[in-house]
DNA sequence: TCATTCAGGTGTACTTTTTACACTTCTAAC
DNA sequence: GTTAGAAGTGTAAAAAGTACACCTGAATGA
């Protein structure tokens, strides 16, 4: 079976770029390449556009085929068209990043999904077609919203501490924030409420629990 | 004469929204479609990828041979994929957005530029398809963006004045700005040095005339 | 040629935001 | 019960941003 049209057309594609805080490092979901090119290679899930889908609903689905996870935040990052960038073919592709909350996911073993691992985001394989191009646009592209959005907050799931946010933006900035500067910051901000309970057993004193106070609106805040 | 492939493909498209100043407003500009769908609609310039095309390559070639524009900067935008967004097929457009220097196109008259036409934003017809959308979505990057790069810079030829730049500002945000604080603003950002005549002729004291020190580095310089 | 109009050009005080910085409290582990 | 480790808290200095008014000089036209 074949489908035919009056001029040629490109392919189409999404990947994906999901990123997590595993041991405190920055990480992400890449999958090992089963078929050529690039076979052994570790890529970004993700795969061709059907028929009338939409692209973040394209993005979705191959990331629920490819490595069990539903249900995650996307935003688009950039398209990537450059002619050779697939050895095969002319291949667009629509780049979205998601982050997960730290440590929440397990990695459903499914058909496609064997082969899908965490990586530090500083200790990376060498990676197939441009997708090192990728993830240095959406690693910036997450450092840049760190300060002009409330981005940090898809790392963390309600009943956090304040110490668990900041390291948030430590991990992400690559640099130290003040204690007190940052929690008058996070006050500021307006956007989370005292959950009523304290975290204990780890060393050092008990810590107050937070949760957003609107987990709706949880964008451009600032 | 057909193409085939193993499974169907989106159409794939790149539309420009090319922004200038025409007195003394933020301006776009449009052609007229001349077939169905949208037939007499005015619509933004753009056209299908063709193989092995880079999609800035698209955008360049798809602006030139319809409204006679060449060598403009350009930046990606947004890539648009709902379904339905082109009654005839999927279409995938990828749209990019230009500024071009206050009124220093001629829009040439080539076999497809005749009906291409600037528009003021805030005074538009119906437009066709959806970019209507694609339009709210770059008008708001602008602004956006106003903030933290030098974008600005785009809408003005060498030999400005502080007062043509203040004005590049002003129409872009919708606001007046204090005429003392924008000048300290200027020279905090140091890209722009006194290019040693003056511009007489209109009425009031004859103004410095500033040139770009860096004409290349022209980005997130903030 | 003198008066008027109009845009250019300049500095300072006040407010707000950002930054730097150190000690006490409480819990768990030894 | 001593130690180690994270939680929690306020103030002062610096920097950035904002508000604000008058004089200059060129062109116009009375």
């Amino acid at each position: 079976m074949s489908f035919c049209y009056a001029y040629p057309r490109p392919a189409v594609t999404t990947d994906i770029a999901v990123f997590t805080i595993r041991n405190q490092r920055l990480s992400v979901l890449l999958i090992e390449r089963g078929g050529d090119p690039f076979c052994g290679y570790w890529a970004l899930p993700g795969g061709f556009v059907e028929p009338d889908e939409a692209l973040e609903t394209c993005a979705l689905r191959e990331l629920e085929e490819e490595t069990g996870i539903t249900g995650v935040w996307l935003e688009q990052l950039y398209t990537f068209g450059t002619p050779g960038r697939d050895p095969r073919q002319h291949v667009i592709t629509v780049a979205y990043f998601a982050l997960v909350p730290m440590e929440s996911l397990v990695l459903k073993a499914g058909s496609d999904a064997n082969d899908a691992q965490w990586f530090y985001i500083d200790d990376l394989p060498k990676l197939a077609f441009d997708h090192q191009d990728i993830l240095d646009l959406a690693r910036h592209r997450l450092r840049a919203k760190l300060d002009y959005s409330t981005l940090a907050f898809r790392f963390i799931r309600d009943n956090f501490t304040l110490g668990e946010l900041q390291s948030v933006y430590e991990i992400i900035r690559g640099e130290a924030l003040d204690k007190r500067n940052f929690r008058k910051f996070v006050k500021s901000l307006g956007l989370v409420e005292d959950a009523g309970y304290f975290k204990q057993g780890g060393p050092g004193k008990a810590a107050r629990l937070y949760r957003l106070a609107c987990p709706d609106q949880l964008y451009y805040t600032r």
